[in-house]
DNA sequence: TATAAATAGGATAAATTTATCCGAAATAAA
DNA sequence: TTTATTTCGGATAAATTTATCCTATTTATA
């Protein structure tokens, strides 16, 4: 469904969301061992996240990676897939024509389009609000 | 969504369907033709759909591929997907765990189940026939 | 039986994605 | 101001996916 980075970038984001409410930043080091991906390969996508507005990084000394709280219900999913995996989730078609076009759809466009149309307004419907409160709550895991 | 094989294969399984209502076999060279695929990897996905029994291949003078007229209809784009994807989409978590688990879940767990279900439901539910009828009828297209 | 036509399949190459490494730049604290 | 710490970003490497090439095998027909 979503690439590696992607499903980094999510888990990255909703990590860092849960350390902001208690006002502690945290370092691609820290984030990769709780999320389980690659050090040097989460520091990539963070950078994105950052380049992005997604998240914000402070240089230096007693620097890292953080949300700014009043932001972390203001997130959704969907603007971080689209930073790290770009639109093409959206707008490309199922079975890989040029573009999605109800002009000149696909044998499958209409089946398509209802999945996809869901998985569209799913992403832009969660925020990264829930996603955090389920990692704090323990009900869910970012790892294994 | 799919790998680029999986497009291929999906939209060769389409066009093959069409020929075989004129009980015609086709060629990979004319498959790849008439869904804009790269000739020599659609011939290699095509061996994975004959495997699979999703098409029959003839080989020799005259051969070609072809579905059984009265298979097409029984034929499902899950076949397909899980043919040459395998069931990862399926099964595998959408944030990447392990594997996706009621009792151990991701984050988004419970947001992605509802796409993922309604994703396999229409794989399933759709047939080789119904897409076919689609090229045939004229309201829909393999390729640009 | 010989020939031509067609799929099967192994080996290899190109492209993309995933992952690593290392030095530069920024920043807080001593 | 110096030092230690930390992100930034370019270069590179490994792994996977996508794509190509060539030969073997099969088969219908002459
Ligand atoms: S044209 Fe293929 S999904 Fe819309
Ligand atoms: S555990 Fe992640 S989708 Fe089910």
């Amino acid at each position: 469904m979503f690439s590696k980075a992607c499903e980094y970038g999510i888990k990255a984001a909703i990590f860092i969301a849960t350390k902001s409410y208690e006002d502690k930043r945290v370092s691609p080091k820290e984030i990769a061992e709780k999320i389980n991906s690659p050090q040097a390969f989460t520091a990539k996508i963070l950078q994105s996240l950052v380049r992005n507005d997604i998240v914000s990084s402070v240089k230096g000394a007693y620097g890292g990676f953080e949300i700014q709280k009043d932001r972390i219900s203001q997130v959704k999913l969907a603007q971080i897939v689209k930073a790290i995996d770009g639109d093409s989730i959206y707008i490309g078609c199922g079975l890989g024509l040029e573009k999605c076009d109800e002009n000149h759809p696909c044998p499958a466009h209409d089946k398509f389009k209802i999945v996809r149309d869901e998985l569209q307004n799913m992403l832009e419907n969660t925020t990264l609000e829930e996603l955090a409160l389920n990692i704090k709550s323990g009900s869910a895991f970012l790892k294994t």
